[in-house]
DNA sequence: ATTCTCACA
DNA sequence: TGTGAGTA
């Protein structure tokens, strides 16, 4: 089959093809007498998937890895991939929202009020481009810095840090699950705290940035389910969680990345719903990411973040674990 | 009808 | 990440 009809079959141009061979997505064969590039059935199942991720936003360097991993009979590294994608894809999805929430208190403004809100809307635009700034946050989505991140935070496993079992424990026994009830851990990690939930009959969601943690984390709990994903763009829809909880993994955002954090939290929670936090709190002055430099004994450092549960509707307090580590706990009242 | 290259957004 | 023009 020639480059027209293969491009009609894909529903894409016979450009785009050319272009993806030019990238090393494809090698057609070329018919010797004429110089035409031919399709086999393989081929233009090939163009397919190569299609179908495109749509799905992976970048043409990205499919290309991906293929070749495939036919390396690496599938769980396509899965990874797709995974990454999807995350992406709710981030992007979040970030929508936002805009259009913005956009409706802009209408709502212009429509109460006579003259042009213009200091509203400067607010208003400034307020967006942050939160939008925020969740862009370094490039952690980069394929190669994953495996980076993962040794940020190894030490976050079994034998690390004294107390970190101990903190484990208290965070289940701040939400108290009841059999059967649905929760979400943030920053999972191996799955340790999510574990413990399970082990109290809660059925478990665990969300992590690294691949090489939720593989671990889905091996030695085949019963959770785990995503890739982060804080400031939790792949879940709004209201599921009974309670979503995080452990050793607060203390890496900065405070406004933590009130962002939070109220993804909150969206994902439904209406009863509990929060707790466990671990470093640190009091963060912004623009500075690594927050462990920045670990304070003082547990007013914890009242940063405190502060947002009240105005938002949760009941809130703080406990002090140890000289280093605290368990903030906030439960929703009635909308 | 198709290929290739160059410029362009 | 593609597209369009011009060419052979």
């Amino acid at each position: 089959m020639h480059i027209k009809e293969a491009a009609k079959r894909l529903g894409i141009s016979a450009r785009a093809i050319r272009f993806y061979e030019e990238k090393g997505l494809i090698a057609p064969g070329k018919e010797l007498s004429s110089g035409y590039r031919s399709f086999t059935e393989q081929e233009i199942w090939r163009l397919r998937t190569i299609v179908a991720l495109r749509e799905s936003g992976m970048s043409v360097s990205g499919i290309q890895a991906a293929l070749e991993q495939v036919e390396r009979g690496e599938h769980d590294e396509l899965l990874h991939y797709l995974e990454l994608q999807r995350s992406v894809l709710y981030a992007r999805m979040l970030e929508t929202r936002q805009t259009l929430q913005t956009t409706d208190h802009m209408i709502g403004l212009l429509q109460g009020s006579r003259g042009l809100p213009l200091e509203d809307f400067y607010r208003l635009a400034q307020d967006s481009r942050e939160v939008r700034e925020l969740r862009n946050w370094e490039d952690r989505w980069n394929f190669d810095e994953l495996a980076s991140s993962h040794d940020e935070r190894v030490w976050s496993g079994d034998s690390a840090y004294p107390g970190y079992r101990e903190a484990l424990e208290r965070t289940v026994e701040e939400i108290n699950p009841a059999p059967g009830e649905t929760g979400l851990d943030l920053g999972t990690g191996t799955g340790n705290l999510a574990g413990l939930f399970m082990e109290r009959g809660a059925v478990m969601n665990g969300v992590d940035q690294s691949k090489e943690m939720l593989r671990i984390c889905r091996s030695k709990f085949p019963g959770m389910t785990a995503k890739i994903g982060n804080f400031l763009a939790v792949p879940y829809t709004d209201g599921q969680f009974d309670f979503v909880v995080t452990s050793f993994a607060f203390h890496h955002l900065s405070g406004r990345q933590q009130k962002l954090a939070l109220n993804e939290m909150a969206r994902v929670l439904k209406p009863q719903g509990r929060i707790a936090i466990a671990g470093f709190i640190n009091r963060n002055a912004d623009g500075g990411a690594s927050a462990d430099k920045h670990r304070t004994n003082s547990p007013t450092g914890a009242l940063d973040f405190l502060d947002w549960f009240g105005p938002n509707g949760f009941e809130s307090k703080c406990l002090k674990l140890s000289p280093e580590l605290y368990l903030a706990a906030a439960r929703r009242g009635l909308p």
